[in-house]
DNA sequence: CGGAAGATTGACGAATTTCAAGCAAAGTGG
DNA sequence: CCACTTTGCTTGAAATTCGTCAATCTTCCG
């Protein structure tokens, strides 16, 4: 009997495109197991050439990079649905670590599956790069915020989207969202210093805008929030795969 | 006849594995033609839904993103051989813009060859893919660069990969390559103001390391500048393709 | 209780931006 | 051919943001 997880993108690019029967199937045959971590494992290593690909089914996590220096920024949030070593699977080699925050809970799946998947489901395929322009897009994004805006708009727009992104994945109640990072963390992922993160942190708690302790973020004024992130009516919150 | 370039990544994703005579002839229909535009000249534009790809053949180009308020992070240098409009592609619209910088040669695909592509061609459509996740590390490595580095480190980093990425393409004559873009363009590249830009190229160049005028960029002395750059010796230079 | 990890605060200094001005090269219209 | 304008590069000085240093505080945990 196979072991069945259905909120797995791996199944579940059926975000998007429902599966049929026999695509379940061939799903549950690449599936290899879930797995559970502690907080702090390290789950995929830069320039290791890892035989597996995850899906986050809970639990939260960090991909990163590190520098010589051993310098380190935070490249995004690995949030439930995420799909982590698509890199790996496709280039060879992971470019970045990711690591898991709390526990995690994670369907495995063999990295063959990707070659498979393209052999045998153009759709699914096509699914997979969609995640790929996916990635691009929100690190495009991250570039911009780090590049051009002041920190108190870096600090606004990261919790904006974070809150958002929890949101949409049903984590919140009303107002607030659980978001267990330290300020490091957040500090790596905004290029910040973290003395400087948290004088930013308490100026928007000092504001009332949107306050982040105890591992919880609350957003009391969402659209003051999203001026302070510099994000226009026209931002796109998330963007949904086209129908081909 | 059908119009022959044989430099085209979707025909020349022949980087990798040979295209077959079918193949080659599947190519050929699904490209367009040859498009040759101004310099200044806007090819891609943020938030529309192209309804074209294209190769680069000769030229070089920008690709950026811009903000509310008028501010502009570069995100890439567009180089012969680079793909440009997957994203709009298979995303359904553009996140960055994309310009000319200086005169430009493109082939011209048509949209719709991609999801040809992924139906008739598991190996292209991996290629493709594999393409996305390229993109996908450059970003997370400039990334890391605007947000770790210090402005002459950025800098450094900036013009080694330049440096490395223009020989690779057989631009160069030994050490020095063209460079035909302005300060600006390299600012917004690396998040520095103008000035502050300026100031960091004449300490490069003082410094005898690399110096960068008139359109172009030579360095004197490679391993310095890679040691100010923060690179490694086992940064790899360009991940190559792994056979499946 | 003692120790470790994370958050917080103030003081200081360095890196970077902004402002302002000048210069050189190239194009434009008379 | 010569003003005249535009674009991009360069430089100095002042202003500001942000990072570093150092100390304290809280919470958690053995």
């Amino acid at each position: 009997m196979p072991i069945r997880c259905h909120y797995c993108p791996l199944r579940e690019l059926s975000c998007f495109v429902p599966l049929s029967d026999s695509e379940i199937r061939d799903m549950d045959k690449m599936k290899v197991g879930e797995l559970v971590v502690d907080a702090g494992t390290p789950l995929l290593m830069q320039g290791s050439n890892a035989p597996q690909l995850f899906t986050v089914l809970k639990g939260m996590g960090l991909r990163y990079k590190t520098l010589a220096n051993g310098e380190r920024q935070v490249l995004n949030f690995a949030l439930p649905g995420d799909f982590l070593g698509l890199q790996a699977g496709i280039m060879g080699a992971m470019q970045h670590s990711v690591e898991a925050t709390t526990e995690m809970t994670l369907c495995v799946f063999d990295r063959q599956a990707l070659w498979t998947l393209f052999r045998t489901s153009p759709e699914r395929a096509y699914d997979v790069t969609w995640l790929a322009a996916l990635e691009e897009h929100f690190l495009g994004e991250a570039l911009l915020s780090i590049g051009q805006r002041s920190a108190a708009e870096r600090m606004a727009w990261a919790l904006y989207r974070l809150f958002a992104r929890l949101t949409e994945l049903g984590m919140g109640n009303g107002n607030s969202v659980p978001l267990p990072y330290r300020q490091q963390d957040l500090a790596d992922a905004l290029g910040l210093s973290l003395v400087h993160t948290n004088k930013t942190l308490a100026k928007l708690r000092a504001s009332g805008v949107a306050s982040w302790s105890n591992g919880r973020l609350s957003v009391n004024n969402r659209e003051a929030l999203a001026e302070a992130a510099g994000l226009t009516e026209d931002d796109h919150p998330l963007p949904k795969r086209p129908i081909m």
